[in-house]
DNA sequence: CCACACTACGTGGACGTCCAGGTATCTGTC
DNA sequence: GACAGATACCTGGACGTCCACGTAGTGTGG
């Protein structure tokens, strides 16, 4: 029934031993996101957001001006700057931010969080929070282990600079 | 410089502490996917393959028949039947797998590995086992605690019956 | 034996991700 | 001050995922 410990016992019968458990890890961590992310979006919906966009919302309203280039908060939610153009512009349609030209710099365009977007990223996040984060299916001790080994995980991958 | 534990400082910040240690989880969980499969899809280009193709071929290739119904193929591997509609689409295309007709239900179609198709498998097993699943960027006792903390997640998402 | 519900698959479309290529703007150098 | 290279963004397209819907075949209760 545990599809990942199928796939192990057959790598370790074909001589592949030593890379079975990575491979059980990295098919695990592909699934959990799945499961996540399925979560997520099941709570976003009422609220006509995906986490994607959501995460750009809260990236804004984090910001201290409510505003932020387009490369930026690519840099910052670590995704390709095309993905943020996608996001932007269903979330201008939705109305919960809006294109503004830089000031001082004529290539870029900052995208601003409209107070709109304020009220509909923090009802969100009062739902994702009750529904997903403080009950994410794993007790609180092994919750921070998840945590902390993914740290390791992020840190071969350059996410700590 | 690390965004993650940005994020859970915003949450902290804001009275959400509950949920904060819950929010990395997920987050995490979120990145890690997409630096494994970064690392992943990187292999397989050489082979013309995604790591989703790849897994149809495995469980094909581990298939007792070297066949499967499309439907079957999806609950394996826990996606949409329409992704393995669209990933044997490509592989057809490929000639690394073929539709063949259900000999007793006229409803089904039997997905079949070709010969190219194992040899094809079994290439790119030898790469990803040796890039990728053999140093996943973690120390061994640490690869063994992420696939058991996962392992209770996905137990709360009815992955084991 | 036949009507009706169920099942398996495909198609078309939405969405998010990435890449390649194009345009406008900035910057550093001569 | 002009020009070459770098930078920021957008567009178009590939790919994987899911959903809604349609079609064909199966199976069952009356």
């Amino acid at each position: 029934m545990d599809t990942i410990g199928l796939a192990r016992a057959k790598w370790e019968q074909h001589g592949w031993g030593g890379a079975a458990e990575g491979m059980a890890a990295v098919t695990s961590v592909m699934r959990a996101q799945q499961i996540l992310q399925a979560r997520v979006e099941e709570v976003m919906r009422p609220f006509d957001l995906s986490f994607a966009r959501y995460e750009v919302l809260m990236l804004l309203h984090f910001s201290s001006r409510g505003s932020m280039p387009v490369k930026k908060a690519a840099q910052r939610l670590q995704v390709h700057p095309t993905s943020i153009t996608n996001s932007v512009d269903r979330l201008e349609t939705a109305g919960l931010v809006r294109r503004v030209p830089h000031p001082t710099d004529g290539r870029a365009t900052l995208i601003e969080i409209t107070d709109l977007g304020r009220e509909t990223a923090l009802k969100a996040t009062e739902a994702v929070n009750r529904d997903v984060f403080s009950q994410p299916g794993l007790s609180g001790r092994r919750v921070s282990t998840l945590v902390n080994v993914l740290e390791d995980l992020r840190r071969s991958a350059g996410d700590f600079g």
